[in-house]
DNA sequence: TTTGGGCCTTGATTTTCATCAAATGGCGAA
DNA sequence: TTCGCCATTTGATGAAAATCAAGGCCCAAA
């Protein structure tokens, strides 16, 4: 049951007496499938580190549809930006994708653990700093981005993280879907038209990638556009399924 | 020119010598309408204070449009968290909205000055806490809303900010709609929709809003649904202009 | 083995919004 | 004033993706 923290960016460079005390605050939970964490609204007192499974991050419209902020890997840490706000209350639902082990964190603690160490305090403000960004690029893949962009680049960066052109879905389709702000059904027709394209084979959750350069021509337009003028920038519709 | 840049919430809390030690590496300068501060890409070793007229961060897609992230107002820094990472590039692209008065920051040097105050790191992380709340805000908005949905959002924050149902658009048209991640076009006709619902009047940039309540329920589908039955939610298309 | 229930796929249709193209209107410069 | 330029409006059309509605598939429990 010894997890080192430290593995954990945001706890890195904290020392031996830093980690204990951070510890005396903190409680490790496991977590069914689809249990929740906590809620959009909820005072946010507590922070969480994923030490196994996943942990969804979404918020619900009015209709009752999910849209996935984040999936949080095991080793990464969420909700510890609310700690510096006046009155904390998490923007977001959180819950188990999956069975999952989470170690939370007392902020208060926290916080007075912060007041000793500068160090601690620029790692946070880089991991807030890297956050930004990530959310920033996010906007811009919702407005700029068609859903076939988005699934590509979803694809060309889980197949990057792995190494292989021949990966499995990091979670179900229909997880993935929502995480992408699209319904399972486009999901699974923009699938189904890249495979019609060869540029992919599909089964199950199993993917094989077979025109990489392709991908990713779809994945950031500007670049190669033109490279394929068949296809380059029309691929979308269910329709041009026939169209070569 | 004697401006206390202790306005900023961002500086509020050092003193007179951090003031002058700070102030010693910033430039003030002024820009045209239009005029780039920084692109996408640059090396990021500054960050900045609007003390008047307006910034606008956006981003550019392949085809040339561009999508608005923010527009900053007079007293409001930014780029400030880009310092926390190693290798500090903007993000987004900022140019002078109108003409516009901005004071610049050397980030080593002010790193410098935070390595000596806790109470200013924490503001800052506050700050950066606030835009991520924000950012995930604007996620959902685009996502989970409709055009018509984020026009009205946008109308009633600007007239809980004035405080009057009679205000002036805090911007050019085609701006706000940049902004609000449609085009000119969609803009143009969601107002007119509005007006011709007898939701508002406009004339120009004027807006006199009539039911605020209506405006509110489009806002947030969720609350006052079905106050108004045949309006509620259907209140979108073009199409719908002549449904009642 | 059969049954049932998720999840995923597929097809038909509709909605929303972008695009294209053409007025309209205001406003400053000549 | 008139001209020309720009932002906005308006209309017609098209494309992307949501929605609605079945159907298929796989797996686990009976």
């Amino acid at each position: 049951m010894n997890f080192d923290i430290r593995m954990a960016h945001l706890f890195s460079s904290l020392d031996d007496n830093q980690v204990r005390q951070v510890m005396e605050s903190s409680h490790i939970s496991t977590f069914q499938d689809g249990e929740s964490l906590f809620e959009t609204g909820d005072e946010a007192n507590r922070f969480f580190l994923v030490i196994g499974g996943q942990v969804k991050l979404f918020r619900v419209s009015s209709n009752g549809d999910q849209k996935i902020i984040d999936i949080i890997q095991p080793g990464n840490t969420f909700a510890e930006a609310l700690m510096f706000m006046e009155h904390p209350i998490y923007p977001v639902c959180a819950e188990a994708l999956g069975p999952a082990k989470i170690i939370s964190f007392d902020c208060k603690r926290f916080l007075q653990i912060l007041s000793q160490s500068f160090s601690v305090c620029f790692r946070i403000m880089g991991t807030m700093s890297q956050r930004l960004r990530g959310l920033i690029k996010e906007i811009d893949d919702l407005t700029l981005q068609s859903a076939t962009t988005r699934m590509c680049a979803m694809l060309l960066r889980r197949m990057e993280e792995i190494g292989k052109s021949h990966f499995t879905l990091p979670a179900a389709k229909g997880v993935l879907a929502a995480r992408l702000s699209m319904k399972p059904e486009t999901f699974s027709r923009i699938l189904q038209n890249l495979s019609s394209k060869n540029i992919l084979n599909t089964k199950g959750n199993e993917i094989q990638v077979i025109d990489t350069e392709l991908l990713r021509s779809l994945a950031h337009l500007e670049s190669v556009l033109g490279l394929e003028p068949e296809v380059h920038c029309t691929l979308s519709g269910a329709k041009s399924l026939h169209s070569d």
